[in-house]
DNA sequence: GCTTGGACCTGATTGC
DNA sequence: TGCAATCAGGTCCAAG
């Protein structure tokens, strides 16, 4: 999408998880995306008319491009999705569709100038593959904090875009137990942890992310990164790393899976 | 101020 | 076979 213009938005219902807001459709036909950018799990697309389009996926979100394009993507639209709810047509015949069957997704609209106060955005922590994400900050985060640092870790504001997939993964290559307190976790076990987190998102993007049920990349292809999860989905299984078997408990309202006996 | 739990919504799976 | 209950990758907000 980076360089085009789009020449046709359609938004097939008021609202996603949110309403769009006003004039969604007509404020965006016509505007050129000078740049596509993240943060966390946030798309943001830069756009010429001084807006910034900001993408969430939510959990069932998915873009697939179709259309022909002059350039490089060729790929078959396929059948069309039933809940496809946006469709952006761009300049060069290209075809983005979004679809979301749970609506936990959501598009909105902020002035590029002052995009640092997105509500979301003003009190994320740092990305975990920046300079500014480290053991120490994580120990910062933590101090004093009461909660799991499962919840810590999901907390956007300690770091952003993980996921609970991701934080199960990680708790587990640091060895640190999904119950200890984020206050409570050592120097050396927050520098693990960093470390972790880090390995965790490297491995996944380069595996193509994890398709459990709905991920796909924007050509429809899967991710493989679910085929290597230690604990994710594994209650029941032998640890691999101690042979102990791996549990599941509900923290906060969501699964958490983790070594009883070698995460402390 | 911090923490937890419910709400949002649909579809797949499981169990009776 | 059919139905109900449960669960799912995220985030926000009210209540405690």
């Amino acid at each position: 999408m980076e360089g085009r213009r789009l020449s046709r938005v359609e938004a097939r219902r008021a609202d996603l998880r949110f309403p769009f807001p006003e004039n969604f459709a007509a404020r965006l036909t016509g505007a050129r995306i000078e740049r596509m950018g993240r943060r966390a799990k946030y798309l943001a697309a830069d756009l010429d008319t001084g807006d910034c389009l900001i993408m969430h996926l939510g959990m069932t979100g998915r873009f697939t491009i179709g259309g022909r394009q002059q350039g490089k993507f060729h790929h078959d639209a396929g059948p069309p999705e039933r809940h496809e709810h946006v469709v952006f047509g761009l300049d060069d015949g290209g075809r983005i569709g979004y679809s979301d069957p749970r609506r936990f997704g959501f598009m909105d609209l902020w002035p590029l100038a002052d995009i640092e106060n997105y509500p979301a955005f003003r009190a994320m922590g740092p990305e975990p593959m920046s300079n500014r994400f480290s053991g120490a900050w994580l120990r910062e985060a933590f101090r004093g904090r009461r909660t799991p640092v499962k919840a810590a870790l999901l907390d956007q504001s300690m770091v952003a875009g993980l996921g609970n997939i991701y934080v199960c993964e990680a708790l587990w290559r640091a060895g640190i137990s999904p119950k200890r307190l984020a206050g409570s976790v050592s120097a050396p076990k927050a520098e693990a942890l960093a470390a972790a987190v880090r390995e965790v998102i490297a491995e996944a993007i380069e595996a193509g992310g994890s398709s459990i049920s709905d991920f796909a990349a924007t050509d429809g292809s899967l991710g493989y990164f679910q085929h290597r999860f230690s604990v994710y989905d594994r209650e029941g299984e032998a640890c691999g790393r101690c042979g102990g078997g791996v549990k599941r408990l509900v923290q906060s309202g969501r699964s958490t899976f983790y070594c009883g006996a070698c995460q402390r």
